[in-house]
RNA sequence: GCCAAAGUGGCGGAAUCGGCAGACGCGCUGGACUCAAAAUCCAGUGUCCUUAACAGACGUGUGGGUUCGAUUCCCACCUUUGGUACCA
């Protein structure tokens, strides 16, 4: 047989595999089941990126183990289809976004199999399948008619609504409105970055210092009609089912991070003159805290309640309704200006770079409710419009954020908490000179003084609850989520507006039919942004646009879904791709889920993870699914950086200087000193060397050059492109130094001469088995059907014991080391067990399983091993007879002692004592203690 | 600023429980084979000092600590990478 050629096995194995249908998973599975699934891709026009490889490597080792150890594994793979890029190309290029997709996904299709991974390819599917958004469609309508129940803490059918009785008695009108109002899909005005220079609206991450980043223009942020999605009251559910999953608690920290959920109280500030407040404050004894705000307070939220006392002004977003309202005639003018500012900055601008505080009077106050004081109500964009009320009560004693804003403005700064005595600077703290932010005692606060931080909360909220000004109440950082785009490329809404005699929206709308999904995309002749911040979808024909139901005119929804939408459930279609009466079947959903290994990139972390777990207990909720949490193990994998590069700095002319006088400035690297611009000089590996523990030149150490590995991008021209490496490595090759690299979760920079390496491992592989020199396929003479000698076992069975521990730790990297040790220990055996070769075959085929596949069928078999039994092994043939023990005194290594393997304390310690080497450093000394780990060390303790 | 992860040879990395630091691979050096080269095979390869040799000292970002013994545990600090950004 010739040398090993993976242009020839590989192409030929992935044939045998498809059309044999080799890795066609079970309806059912059949005993146990494992779920082992990949993050999708977004089939871009660039094609498979190598960092793809290197998680759905991971999971196809996973697979085939799995299988191999009789297990029926679900390992599917689909494509994220819909999204931005491809509507981009549409307008760019006229070519159907439909088009471009599909080309999209042929490209991945065929990488995807060139790297030979164990997909069941009869399930795949892609969120742009007519078939699958169908159902998409279907969960939002789902979403649509369920209600979130508070005290039962789950959704319920909106049928099961409780309407109240005067809303009853409005009529029909009335009752949809309140169902509507109280829906997990609602409808709602949230701010969008809109962009007039290119006459779209924007997310946020093409939005940069306030303008877009294509094309430079201002960006301005306008409140539009929404879609969104009640994610928040699952905020709770979302935090405390985390505790259950497999994941790292790193990401776990993330997404509870992320919905930041906090206690504390509302309160109500009347914007009432003194003499006004008692009357108001009568009024509201013994009243209910009402959800409605009224016309003539300021509602605030607080975690802080027991830092009453000592709040000295008010804040509201610049966004707040009330702005208009309290807002005197004097400043009406300043007020205008930096409102109309505050529009065109996003949060993100808001908050970034240096973070002096801004604002404005409003010229009006409201009444401080337990100091009856009246205090200055300001405007600022430190306080968001979306978090809480969008107004704050300010104690700049106790909380940074007030402090900084009260020593711009000049505002009285009061304490009222006490700190502990051994706090820094307590005098400068109860002078208001210095913010505290942490426990103490009540101090000037009526009749919590002298209480601890926590007794004073819970009296102040019983007491103001009892007045009726104020109630407890929890916010989220989570915010809803807004799940409408004014984009072509998504799944539109199955909804529809109801239009009066004059073709003008009656504010009632209605689901779209579950029989008549999917609501498919209009064609378009035309993809451009009109220049209104309004969905494309609304330049479709009028046949599109336009429904008669029962005599009704209804005009379609225009916006379309995010491109989380598909990816929110995709896992479970897997399931059951085909079904056209169902997400999923219930049986089937029942036996296959959860998802028992999830690997993908950390960037979904948060956003995907959060947004599907959302999805899913809806379902759970709603009965359709089995288990309230769809992911039981993740793994992020970690990123691919580029090869590792040498980087120089020189002056314009042409002075080298050394990193350590150089620092990023705004439009590139800068010298530290005289702010010149460097010039950057990429620096041959041979022109360096290393001194300490930094790189410098050769021809002048006294210059220091950079030595990093940096994210793959195309400007820098570091991409790898794996249809090149398979092309001259080959696939197996391809996938084992992905996995030898480091650990799977660790970021690490690509390296050539790497892959070069386990290419070689596997020529040495092929050659242990194959006569390359032979014409025809021939083992070599090597290979006997003969027993292993008690040597080559211990090799045999602790290399299998190893491998298979590592595979289930998911630590591949080790695996092919041990595997590689096992190939030194061969190459040298003239006689090479048959068993043991078949062994490390099948030890190998997850990772290469073309070759292995190829040596498998050298070795006599004529089928595939695919579902081979996973070898076994003995632990007591793994172990030898004899050991080597290291005898330590004080700690340190003085000897070696070779001894039989089953040698006891007792033993050992004699033995020690005994050894010659050992002679020299006790002589004259005396043995303190002697430490005797049995099958580890002996250490002697002397003086 | 805050949060998380990580710092080990020339490089990527290894070291189940606190017990021989540097497995495995790359690179490098030498040798065998060859007319020669490639390929392959074999051997060596942390630093320093010394030696004919054995041996020895130092060594896992830095500084402390706990321990008979620390890459591993504790404290403080430095650096890098990723995430996050006034959430009251």
């Amino acid at each position: 047989m010739p040398r090993y050629n993976p242009a020839v096995i590989e192409p030929k194995w992935q044939a045998y595999w498809e059309s044999n249908k080799t890795f066609r998973t079970p309806e059912m599975p059949a005993g146990e089941k494992v779920y082992i699934l990949d993050m999708f891709p977004y089939p871009s026009g660039a094609g498979l990126h190598v960092g793809h490889p290197e998680g759905y490597t991971a999971t196809d080792i996973q697979s085939r183990y799995w299988r191999m150890r009789g297990k029926s594994v679900l390992h599917p793979m689909g494509y994220d289809a819909f999204g931005l890029p491809a509507e981009e190309y549409a307008i760019l290029h006229n070519v159907p976004p439909r088009v471009s997709t599909e080309t999209n996904i042929a490209t991945f299709t065929r990488q995807l199999k060139d790297l030979g991974f164990s997909y069941d390819w009869d399930r795949c599917l892609a969120t742009t399948d007519k078939e699958y958004f169908r159902w998409t469609q279907w969960i939002f309508l789902l979403l649509f008619d369920t209600w979130f129940d508070l005290e039962q803490q789950r959704g319920r059918p909106i049928a099961e609504l409780a309407v109240p009785a005067d809303v009853v008695a409005q009529g029909q009108d009335a009752v949809a409105l309140f169902r509507d109002k109280h829906r997990l899909a609602y409808q709602g005005e949230a701010l969008v970055n809109w962009c007039p220079g290119l006459g779209t609206v924007l997310a946020n991450e093409e939005v940069i210092d306030g303008k877009s980043e294509r094309g430079n223009h201002p960006v301005q942020r306008m409140p539009l009609r929404q879609w969104m999605l009640r994610i928040t009251a699952y905020g709770d559910r979302l935090i405390s089912d985390l505790d259950g999953l497999d994941w790292t608690l790193g990401i776990k920290k993330l997404q509870s991070d992320w919905i930041g959920r906090s206690t504390g109280a509302e309160v109500d500030f009347p914007i009432v003159s003194p003499s006004e407040f008692p009357s108001w404050q009568n009024n509201r004894i013994g009243q209910l805290f009402q959800d409605s705000i009224p016309d003539d307070v300021l509602r605030i939220y607080t975690t802080r309640p027991d830092t009453l006392y000592g709040a000295t002004y008010m804040v509201i977003a610049p966004e707040h309704p009330a702005v208009k309202k309290v807002t005197t005639t004097d400043s009406a003018a300043a007020v205008k200006q930096y409102c109309d500012a505050a529009t065109f900055k996003s949060d993100r601008d808001r908050t970034d770079g240096d973070k002096r505080k801004t604002g404005v009077f409003t010229g009006a106050y409201a009444i401080n409710p337990v100091t009856f004081k009246p205090i200055p109500i300001w405007i600022a964009d430190y306080v968001l419009i979306g978090y809480g009320t969008g107004a704050i009560m300010a104690v700049p004693a106790h909380d940074e954020r007030d402090f900084e804003f009260a020593k711009a403005f000049n505002l009285s700064v009061e304490c009222v908490v006490e700190p502990p005595q051994h706090e820094s600077d307590r005098d400068k703290i109860l002078n208001g000179d210095r913010c505290f932010t942490g426990a103490g005692l009540a101090l000037n606060s009526g009749s919590l003084n002298g209480l601890g931080t926590q007794e004073a909360l819970d009296r102040i909220i019983a007491e103001l609850t009892a007045n009726g000004v104020a109630r407890q109440a929890i916010n989220y950082k989570l915010r809803d989520w807004l799940f409408s785009r004014q984009r072509f490329w998504g799944e539109p809404f199955p909804i529809l507006h109801e239009l009066d005699a004059s073709g003008k929206p009656t504010g009632i709308i209605r689901a779209v039919d579950v029989k008549d999904l999917p609501v498919d995309l209009p064609q378009l002749e035309d993809y451009k942004p009109h220049g209104r911040p309004e969905p494309p979808l609304a330049k479709a024909d009028d046949s599109w646009l336009y429904v008669t139901i029962e005599g009704k005119r209804y005009r379609r929804e225009t916006n379309t879904m995010p491109q989380w939408a598909g990816s929110c459930w995709y896992y479970l279609r897997f399931i059951d791709p085909k079904n056209s009466s169902a997400i999923v079947d219930r049986e089937k959903e029942k036996a296959w889920m959860p998802v028992d290994l999830y690997i993908g990139g950390a960037e979904h972390a948060v956003l995907h993870l959060l947004y599907a777990r959302f999805w899913h207990k809806v379902l759970f909720d709603r009965g359709y699914v089995s288990q309230t949490e769809p992911f039981h193990k993740l793994v992020n994998q970690g990123m691919i950086l580029g090869e590792v590069e040498f980087t120089g700095f020189k002056t314009l002319d042409n002075q080298w200087v050394s990193t350590v006088h150089t620092e990023k400035g705004e439009t590139g690297f800068v010298h530290t000193k005289t702010k010149e611009l460097l010039s950057t000089v990429s620096v041959a590996d041979s022109e360096v060397t290393k001194v300490g523990d930094n790189f410098v030149l050769v021809s002048d150490p006294s210059i220091r050059i950079d030595s990093r590995a940096h994210k793959m991008s195309k400007a820098r021209g570091n991409v790898v492109n794996p249809d090149s490496v398979v092309s001259e490595y080959g696939a197996d090759s391809l996938r084992l130094y992905e996995m030898f690299m480091g650990p799977l979760e660790a970021t690490k920079p690509w390296s050539t001469t790497g892959v070069n390496g386990v290419r070689n491992f596997l020529d040495r592989v092929w050659r242990l088995m194959v006569d390359t020199h032979a014409e025809e396929n021939r083992l070599v003479d090597c290979i006997q059907d003969i027993a292993p000698t008690a040597e080559q076992n211990r090799v045999i069975h602790s290399t299998i014991m190893a491998v298979t521990r590592d595979i289930e730790s998911l630590s591949f990297n080790t695996a092919i080391a041990r595997m590689m040790e096992f190939v030194n220990f061969f190459t040298k055996e003239t006689v090479r067990p048959r068993q043991g070769m078949e062994s490390l075959v099948l030890l190998l085929s997850p990772y290469a399983p073309h070759m292995a596949e190829e040596l498998w069928q050298a070795l006599g078999n004529d089928h595939s091993l695919a579902y081979q039994p996973w070898p076994n092994f003995d632990e007591s043939l793994t172990r030898s007879s004899e050991m080597e023990v290291p005898l330590q005194i004080n700690g340190k290594l003085r000897a070696k002692l070779v001894v039989p393997a089953d040698s006891n304390a007792e033993q050992l310690e004699h033995a020690a004592r005994n050894h010659e080497k050992l002679a020299e450093w006790l002589d004259g000394k005396q043995i303190v203690k002697a430490i005797v780990v049995p099958g580890r060390m002996v250490n002697f303790v002397i003086k």
